[in-house]
RNA sequence: GUCCCCAUCGUCCAGAGGCCCAGGACGUGGCCCUUUCAAGGCCAAAACACGGGUUCGAAUCCCGUUGGGGACGCCA
């Protein structure tokens, strides 16, 4: 089994796209078969090579490693369009001397024309030119006084084209409403519909998998395969991924392009995990299976008999959810490595050495199974880098609080407390608050309240058996660790009885 | 307009004639847990687009309607 994905370096890898390449790269890796990256650059005016390296590198993020492709190589190179052009030219002039494809002289204003008056008559937009019947003679005086014309397919008249799609069963296009399709533009480069036939069967691709849009395609394809003498591959269409309007998904709907999920902070195999689920479900009967599971799993069970015949719409909640699973499971030093940036986004600058990490990976455990994303993750750890007990105090909410004799005790005694004490980890934090507790009477929320505010600076957040310890671990960092300063509790708390002092 | 594809809770899926007065998940609501916010646990509300057939019996098969999507490019 041999399968590619095909895009066009025209701009980002669209979420709907990569869904493409992923059920395309689940099928080769659930059946040992073969995955193949193609570039399809012969639209001149749009491809870049930027637009390829930023795909291949979404592709690559997400974990969708390829066997053959344009950096890799492989027995059927190159993998590349713009570097196959000699290959198109030797079919097309094969179709040209058999007859089956014409020279067309046609303007893009005459086409132009011709649609519109089909379009208004209430007729099949199909193209008809007169080129179809110019004798070769003819054609060969018009190029050589100068004229470029392209070249078409010679698309047979009543015929039905069927074909069984994998996914949908038979479908069956009758010629009539096919129009012969340019195969060669007038400056010599192929055109889709002919690069994608040649190249698919040359690289022997035995299952081509995308998206519906392309399902009229298919029939001109089957045709050209005949002509050329291939077999054509097996087909299967994915049904489109919509936006919550259920109109294709675009920028308008938020986030469309895998980068941009990245830079939310998406975990790579949460993207995936969720794409696979749109269109596909892992349950077999019973339907109560899990449907989180990584991608091997996924790709273990997948099925193209199984795959969804409509259109799915992108739930970023759901995305959300699964992202959710992924942080807890992750490996808390790989999301050290990945907050940095978020933190520098968010005006926590920083860059941790090897103490620095470590530092944040433990801090993070208070960050990663109460947060969607990563980029959400500075503002959960912010009680660690910004301190200011005259702005808390500022909270209408907390002021109040504070008014109270009884929460003044309980800071005040925390403060004489954490004087003598040592830098708080766990247990000696709960020593300080029992003794706390035992000074003040205050017990529960009356007790572990005030502490809150006082330690952290607002009246929401982590537990303080983990806030706790992270921000005394943060203030004991050397100055170089590329750390921001953490003001640590002893001094958080003497600084906060200052204030309530100043606030009477 | 023509051709093609599609149609189960708000959303993603399960369901391949009786197991379904339709099951799971996300989201939503409630309750519990809890020193806060989350997280977690439990419970609940929520759908077979419509109309005809076929059949003893249809969410499941057929036809039509409606709705949605795609294509009709010297874009892919």
């Amino acid at each position: 089994m041999r399968v590619r994905f095909a895009p066009s370096p025209t701009g980002q890898l669209h979420v709907g796209n990569a869904r493409t390449a992923l059920f395309n790269w689940l099928l080769a890796r659930g059946r040992g078969g073969t995955f193949i990256l193609r570039i399809e650059d012969t639209d001149v005016e749009r491809s870049t090579r930027e637009s390829e390296a930023a795909i291949l590198e979404d592709l690559r993020w997400l974990g969708l490693d390829w066997d053959e492709g344009p950096d890799t190589g492989g027995p059927r190179s190159p993998y590349r369009q713009s570097e196959r052009l000699h290959l198109y030219q030797r079919y097309a002039s094969e179709l040209l001397a058999s007859d089956r494809a014409y020279y067309c002289f046609c303007t893009a204003a005459q086409l132009e024309a011709g649609r519109q008056e089909a379009l208004a008559s209430g007729r099949p937009a199909l193209y008809a030119c007169t080129c179809r019947r110019l004798s070769r003679e003819q054609a060969q005086a018009r190029i050589g006084a100068g004229e470029h014309p392209a070249v078409r397919f010679r698309v047979p008249a009543e015929r039905d084209v069927v074909f069984t799609d994998a996914v949908r069963g038979d479908v069956r296009f009758h010629t009539d409403v096919i129009s012969d399709p340019i195969i060669v533009r007038a400056d010599g480069h192929p055109a889709y519909n002919f690069a994608v036939v040649v190249d698919d069967a040359l690289m022997d691709v035995t299952h081509v998998i995308r998206g519906e849009d392309h399902i009229s395609n298919t029939p001109r394809q089957i045709l050209l395969y005949e002509a050329l003498g291939f077999t054509p591959p097996t087909f299967a269409h994915l049904a489109l991924v919509m936006g919550p309007d259920h109109s294709p998904l675009s920028k308008r709907h938020g986030a469309t392009s895998v980068a941009e999920f990245r830079s939310k902070g998406y975990l790579p195999e949460a993207l995936v995990n969720y794409l696979a689920l749109i269109g596909w479900s892992p349950r077999g009967h019973g339907g109560d299976d899990e449907e989180l599971m990584p991608a091997p799993e996924l790709a273990r069970r997948f099925a193209l008999e199984d795959v969804g015949h409509s259109a799915g719409v992108f739930d970023e909640e759901k995305l959300a959810w699964v992202n959710r699973h992924y942080l807890k499971i992750a490996d808390l030093m790989r999301l050290a490595e990945l907050s940095v940036r978020y933190f520098n986004e968010a005006g926590v600058p920083m860059s941790p050495d090897r103490r620095g990490l470590e530092f944040l990976a433990s801090a993070l455990t208070m960050a990663n199974v109460s947060v969607d994303r990563l980029n959400q993750v500075p503002a959960r750890l912010a009680l660690l880098f910004a301190y200011d007990a005259e702005a808390a105090l500022r909270d209408p909410d907390v002021a109040s609080e504070m008014r109270a004799e009884a929460a003044r005790d309980v800071v005040r005694a925390l403060a004489e407390e954490l004087t003598t004490a040592p830098r708080l980890d766990r247990e000696t934090f709960r020593a300080v608050a029992n003794q706390v507790k035992a000074r003040t009477a205050q017990k529960g929320k009356a007790l572990f309240h005030p502490i809150r505010i006082a330690l952290t600076g607002r009246p929401d957040g982590p537990e303080l058996d983990l806030a706790v310890p992270a921000i005394d671990r943060g203030a004991e960092l050397p100055p170089d660790a590329g750390i921001p300063k953490i003001i640590g509790n002893r001094e958080r708390a003497a600084e906060f009885v200052r204030a309530i002092a100043r606030n009477r």
